[in-house]
DNA sequence: ACGTATGCCGCAAACGTATGCCTAATGGTG
DNA sequence: CACCATTAGGCATACGTTTGCGGCATACGT
């Protein structure tokens, strides 16, 4: 048999995905025939290196940069060497066993199609990964239903804490959950009493009424979303806020809670179009809805913006592809600052919430 | 103390989310003071139950369907009734340890961002979650240095399998995948020698050529996407077949290809408008791509569809709002097969891949 | 009456890790 | 030389499950 030869393993069976290509020795004498068939553990290590696991464990566990009083130079240097070749990862389950730690975040969204949302979660998962955390997303539809399920289902595997992009503003549910005990934060949605991250949306709809009131329009529409979003409330509370400092008010403004999405802006033009006197601009709490109110705008003959402005939320690309004026969030942001903000509340830390400022992009609509 | 008295717990500590509200019992000279700091195990269950914990787990486990004969009709209702009393919940980091299985899939995508991926992991999840597994999902950004780094977190974290959204038809990296045994699945796109659940994007790429000819156009543009994806490829090669099938060819088509957002679509138009002759109709392999590519479009004075026709692939919302011809693929159902197919790949039968039929929707932009 | 089947359940050993507490040898100090 | 601190580790247990292998009754068949 040659010498430190490198043997390649293919079609193993599925159990064994972490074992890595592997060095056999065989010296004089003596040959290691580890049983390749199983994958690494501290225990094999051990064994190999004529080591305790408990030395092992230490090993590995300890920081790169603090010299462990735990062994010796050399010896860690062999643990490090053999654990690579072996191909070592600790299983996260057994760890999470012993330290009833799972370093699992879970993530509890209204729905990852939409692209506002799907950007938070990214900004999560990214700031996640950066401190070895792993994120698992669910879908609640904003169903008061499927948001409890959701939420039991995550906390049975065992999850150390739970971002929220969909809280209601009038529920109790987070309310209960926090009286359990469970850590959590809020992303893009605020409530009274729990630590959220959120743009500042009442500025946000001042930023859009200002807009359109230094370009001379008298005659509003909101295509607003759930009233139970804080999004929503803000936004058109702000939008309103501005308006009423004006003198603009009552009949001069209709608010229409249809959605979210781009149906939800048709919806909303089939509605005002049908009213006795159209508005002169329009604010849709929502980049898709404010797209969706356009296509049905413009299948009726009005051009926007001379007939009626437009102004969204959130500028998403599809905003920038369509040159929509809209509102920029900053979703990134709010995703990660909503983990770190999480990742404090686990170390006992008190942590305040954070409203990060929008920003008016003007293009073509408005 | 009064009798069954129902206590309310309220603050505890982080570790103990699972706990429910808890009934205690003072009967007699006999009371049950549970350690209600403590979440329920098999242990805690069967202590109070005066059982053994491998009666209680036989029982726990047992399909409700089947008359297990491991225990008598009346323990099984007193476990369970224990069991949801107390708010048991099996911890899955044991269970996992025990059997190594973890129930957990990994879900590799190129960007949630993506309408498409994000609406095909919901099709994902969905199946998941009516077969009691979880899922874990990551984006890889198309970045081969990135699906390798994901994959191997995910694998560090023992996932039972993984399915891939993001197959580069030209990279080894799958196939050294499957070569270490880890089972596997794709959606979206397919990739020889690999199970794969795909819209017929052949037939779709077919579709879109012939309802431009049939509505008289002579020179084509496509936008497509990355080179590397077999949705690509695939759409691409279709609307050529049937072209060249009408004896069209060579310069009266030109591909470009930039990618599948909004921006990419731009980019296209920008390219295709300095080329000397201009195209009668564009066919782009994705509607966000379609979109950018339109509102381009009319920022430079064309008229869709009079002087150029456009038409998009998937049939997002945003196609409907926006009146956009488009090739409908069925999204959620890859999501679900490419689930149950990991399923059965996981269960050592065997698989075939499959392609599913796509549908065009005429709206007004050809 | 005796052997066997069945119903009902307990014992104990893993799975892989983390961690409090020991120990043995070495080096330094007074 | 006696004593103590440091270095370099080892021992043992616990985390909560699952599962092979019994074991003891009672019922049943001959």
């Amino acid at each position: 048999m040659p010498n430190g030869v490198l043997i390649l393993f293919q079609g193993m069976p599925f159990t064994q995905h972490l074992i890595k290509p592997v060095a056999f020795f065989a010296a004089e004498n003596r040959s290691f025939t580890m049983n390749a068939t199983e994958p690494a553990t501290l225990k094999t290590l051990a064994g190999e290196l004529g080591l305790n696991v408990s030395t092992v464990s230490r090993i590995i566990n300890a920081e790169p940069g603090t010299d462990s009083k735990w062994a010796s130079p050399e010896t860690i240097r062999r643990v490090h060497e053999l654990a690579s070749a072996r191909g070592y990862t600790r299983n996260p389950h057994a760890a999470s066993l012993r330290t009833s730690r799972s370093d699992l975040i879970g993530v509890i969204v209204p729905r990852l199609q939409d692209y506002v949302l799907a950007t938070i979660y990214e900004g999560i998962d990214a700031a996640a990964e950066t401190r070895g955390r792993m994120t698992v997303v669910a879908n609640s539809l904003d169903d008061p239903t499927r948001q409890r399920s959701r939420t039991e289902s995550l906390l049975a595997r065992r999850v150390d804490g739970l971002i929220f992009g969909d809280a209601h503003i009038d529920s109790p549910f987070l309310d209960q959950l926090a009286a359990r005990g469970v850590p959590l934060t809020l992303v893009s949605r605020r409530k009274a009493g729990h630590v959220s991250v959120t743009c500042d949306d009442v500025t946000g709809g001042r930023l859009a009424a200002s807009h359109f009131l230094s370009t001379g329009r008298r005659r509003f529409a909101v295509i607003a979303g759930a009233r139970y979003a804080s999004t929503t409330v803000d936004r058109v509370a702000g939008f309103l806020d501005v308006l009423e400092e004006h003198g603009i008010g009552g009949s001069d403004v209709d608010v229409y809670y249809t959605g979210f999405d781009a149906p939800a802006g048709q919806r909303a033009v089939a509605e005002l179009m049908a009213a006795p006197v159209r508005p002169e601009a329009v604010f849709a709490v929502n980049d898709f809805a404010a797209i969706g109110a356009i296509g049905a705008l413009q299948k009726l003959g009005v051009v926007v913006p001379e007939d009626i402005a437009v102004v969204g939320y959130n500028d998403t690309p599809i905003a920038e592809a369509v040159s929509l004026t809209t509102v920029r969030s900053p979703m990134v942001e709010m995703g990660r600052l909503g983990f770190d903000k999480l990742l404090l509340l686990l170390d006992k830390e008190v942590v305040e919430s954070e409203r990060l400022p929008p920003e008016l992009i003007v293009r073509s609509t408005a």
